[in-house]
DNA sequence: CCATTACACATTTTT
DNA sequence: TGTGTAATGG
């Protein structure tokens, strides 16, 4: 017996796929990477291939690592010469070998999103451009987007000519490459958008890996970009050993899991491979081996609300297994209480199958995890969070690494800035400003025009302070070059020198101080064990440039018996046997944004294949769950239970809800998510809509929505108890659901060509009217303010 | 130069 | 609510 007998039939057939295009579109807990490591080792083992001609690409470290390990496991001889890596390394890796034919240094570094802020914040204060109206945060997005879009400074004036806004953007983006440039430095989008333009360029690269990688497999393939699309199509036309052109190449993916196009993925590039290669095979693994029946069913009801996908269906030769749940409670507090005991609960019951690390809570917005925190810590209940604190990120490590960026060459002018007065040296804000004037007359990198402070106007005092900071990091320098002390010593001995340690301990209040360090004593055992493992001669280029491409779920390991807590877009590739997926409700999920959003059915799409890979990440239960009130940056919000739960057949839901009386709820309904002390100030004075009951099956037919009082504890009645999962009180009747008619909003009192006032923007003509699903979107133009779009439940228009 | 305070502001984020 | 940046005064 083969190890390919254990595959199903579809799967079968992808392995044994060996020549020509191939869209493998898999499903949720279909086994794709069986299917991506099994086609490996056939290519290899029935077929030939050297392992060296094999490219695996996908877009984070855990997975390549997984991958790598299974890979290792089934393929008999050669495995390690299988190329197994992400976009970014492999980029990285092809560029340091080739882009000094693009003007840049070998030895590059590798800038975060930290880093890209300064950098941009530099930029905007060179082009005396207002953060006010431009936010770094937009500029860097419309950087980043140029960049997917493989869109050059140059190419981005051009298209910019005769708009204001585009050309400033064009200014921007052109003197932010600039300075990366002289910086040595390459973004995120940068080591993707280099690659593209060197295989472009420069034939022999390209030529010299098309050779090399004959047969190339892309994981996750709606989640590419399009300049991620171009780099594939440039790699994956290679020549056979008769010259014909062939496309070797395998892409796996699940256009229902695309949830990253507001970071440029474009899920053309999987809809329309069959345009691109009409040679193409295509082969659709349904077959799930995750989840049980009820909770494919459940996804299957959502997804199915998405036009213009592939058509599919899951299905499960697991049974039915128990019904999913869906559970409002009564504020976002209760609700984390509940999930929290329901764990607690479950662990204490069947403490032999259940661990913690069994459960999943999984949220929108890494805000969320607050409230379950807190119950969590309050029962003892070990947990962790996987969010944006990424390890090296912190404050401590990339001071550290900056240090070493310093030592390493010192073009990276954002690195040397970020150390020059840490820990404190007396070197201010108005010193550091004169070196970066002198060196931008002089055209010479900032650490370099230290040496020159003799030269520079103004600098006084500070010239003592600045030539022995150079004095300390020419002798790291030179220590780490001449004496060939090892990385990890070099970073001891500067936290002895600098006195960084001592800052801490002096400025931190002991648990920070203890944590701080015990960060950068990891970040020495990774410092060592790199040196350790690295292939060939450890630089210190490649150790800084692995460590940017870093994430934070990458480092979670089933290891420690944690509950785990993370974003829904963190939590794509896992698998829980109990989810939790909770602050279903209209305005957290799907999210405010992309209700209000221009376009807001293409946004609600993203969304839902969102909500499709949360409730895919389920083997064994599921629990959906909503909260009526919630605390949103201290103000009370009500929200109305997420559509995505109105799209789920009631057969499959068991529903469970907080006790309340209809009689002592008020009669607005709100517009949209509400305001903490708003005056129910004339919306949908309606209150003709009778209550219906839940249980009356009428649950999920229609638009409803719960109103609202404006304040929590005023016409509201005092929180009770929330339902507990599993344990329905039947002392509680279901609560009442009222139904809602969008077509009942109150009149506005103003419409199109009014002029109105507005308590901030002042008076303005109103220019369009769009009525929303709860509210109207208004555009007005003011002329001090310029035109503005906003809701009318929050504008507080006034006709004049 | 640095500490303090006032103020504005908030999706998601594989790399 | 709580964080991170801009203005202020010592």
């Amino acid at each position: 017996m083969s190890i390919y007998d254990t595959l199903n039939p579809e799967q079968r057939r992808a392995v044994e796929h060996d020549r020509g295009p191939l869209l493998i579109l898999a499903g949720a807990g279909s086994g794709k990477t069986r299917v991506l490591t099994h086609r490996i080792a056939y290519l290899i083992e029935e077929r030939n291939v050297s392992p060296f001609q094999i490219l695996a690409l996908t877009f984070t470290n855990k997975a390549a690592r997984e991958m790598r390990e299974r890979v290792d496991k089934i393929v008999s001889y050669g495995a390690q010469n299988v190329w197994v890596s992400t976009f970014h390394s492999s980029c990285v890796r092809f560029l340091r070998r080739f882009i000094h034919l693009l003007g840049y240094d070998r030895n590059f570094t590798v800038y975060d999103t930290d880093d890209q802020k300064t950098l941009m914040r530099e930029v905007c204060k060179y082009l005396n451009i207002d953060t006010k109206t431009m936010k770094e945060r937009t500029l860097m997005n419309v950087v980043s987007s140029a960049k997917d879009e493989l869109t050059s400074p140059e190419e981005y004036a051009k298209n910019a000519e005769g708009d204001y806004t585009k050309t400033q953007y064009a200014r921007v983006y052109a003197e932010y490459q600039k300075r990366l440039k002289t910086n040595n430095a390459l973004d995120f989008d940068d080591i993707i958008f280099k690659t593209v333009e060197l295989f472009r360029t420069q034939p022999e690269a390209l030529s010299y890996y098309q050779r090399r990688f004959r047969y190339i497999m892309v994981d996750e393939y709606q989640d590419t970009n399009t300049a991620q699309f171009l780099l594939i199509s440039l790699l994956a036309n290679s020549e056979n050993e008769y010259g014909e052109t062939e496309h070797n190449l395998c892409v796996v993916g699940d256009d229902d899991q695309s949830i990253y196009k507001f970071r440029g993925a474009n899920i053309h590039n999987i809809l329309d491979f069959e345009k691109q290669y009409p040679d193409a095979a295509v082969i659709k693994l349904e077959q799930n081996y995750r989840s049980t029946t009820n909770i494919l069913d459940t996804a299957n009801a959502v997804i199915r609300n998405n036009l213009g996908r592939k058509d599919k269906e899951l299905w499960t030769a697991n049974g039915k297994g128990s019904p999913v749940v869906f559970t409002q409670f009564e504020s976002d507090y209760e609700e984390a209480e509940a999930i929290v005991s329901d764990i607690a609960g479950t662990i204490q019951e069947e403490p032999d199958t259940a661990s913690y690390h069994d459960f999943a809570i999984l949220y929108r917005t890494n805000a969320q995890s607050r409230v379950f925190e807190e119950k969590l810590i309050f029962r003892g209940i070990p947990y962790k969070i996987i969010g944006s604190i990424n390890f090296y990120q912190r404050k401590e490590i990339k001071d550290v690494l900056a240090y070493l960026k310093t030592i390493d060459g010192g073009a990276d002018s954002i690195a040397v800035k970020r150390i020059i007065n840490v820990p404190k040296r007396g070197i201010g804000q108005t010193t550091i400003d004169r070196i970066d004037t002198y060196a931008a007359e002089a055209g010479m990198s900032f650490y370099d025009s230290l040496h020159h402070t003799g030269e520079i106007p103004g600098i006084g005092r500070a010239a003592a302070k600045l030539s022995s900071f150079v004095a300390l990091i020419e002798s790291l320098k030179s220590r780490l070059s001449s004496c060939g002390s090892s990385l990890s010593s070099i970073v001891e001995t500067l936290l002895d020198e600098t006195g960084y340690l001592d800052e801490i301990r002096e400025n931190e209040d002991d648990q920070t101080a203890a944590d701080r360090m015990a960060n950068i004593d990891e970040l020495i055992n990774k410092l060592a064990a790199y040196e350790e493992n690295a292939e060939e001669a450890p630089t210190l280029s490649d150790f800084l440039a692995e460590v940017a491409l870093v994430a934070d779920v990458d480092n979670l390991t089933g290891d420690s018996d944690c509950v785990v807590l993370m974003t829904l877009h963190s939590a794509k590739g896992l698998e829980f046997p109990h989810v939790y997926l909770c602050g279903m409700e209209d305005g957290v999920f799907p999210g405010y944004m992309s209700i209000n959003a221009e376009n807001p059915e293409l946004e609600i799409e993203e969304e839902r294949r969102l909500c499709y890979v949360g409730i895919t990440r389920a083997m064994k239960t599921l629990r959906l769950s909503a909260a009526h009130m919630r605390m949103v940056r201290g103000e009370a919000q009500y929200n109305r239970p997420s559509r995505f739960i109105d799209e789920i057949p009631r057969h499959l839901l068991n529903i469970r809800g907080i006790n309340r009386s209809a009689s002592l709820l008020p009669d607005d309904a709100f517009p949209q998510s509400s305001i903490r002390g708003a005056k129910p100030s004339g919306y949908g004075q309606s209150g003709k809509n009778p209550p219906y009951s839940l249980s009356g099956g009428s649950y999920g037919a229609g638009n409803y929505s719960y109103p609202s009082s404006g304040k929590y504890g005023t016409g509201f009645p005092r929180p009770l108890s929330a339902t507990e999962f599993d344990r329905p009180d039947p002392t509680k009747a279901a609560r009442p659901i009222r139904q809602f008619d969008s077509k009942n909003l109150a009149p506005l009192g103003y419409g199109i060509g009014d002029t109105v006032q507005h308590v901030k923007f002042g008076t303005g003509l109103v220019t369009n009217v769009v009525q929303g699903g709860r509210d109207y979107e208004i555009t007005v133009d003011f002329p001090s303010a310029g035109t503005k779009k906003m809701l009318a439940g929050f504008a507080k228009l006034k006709k004049i």
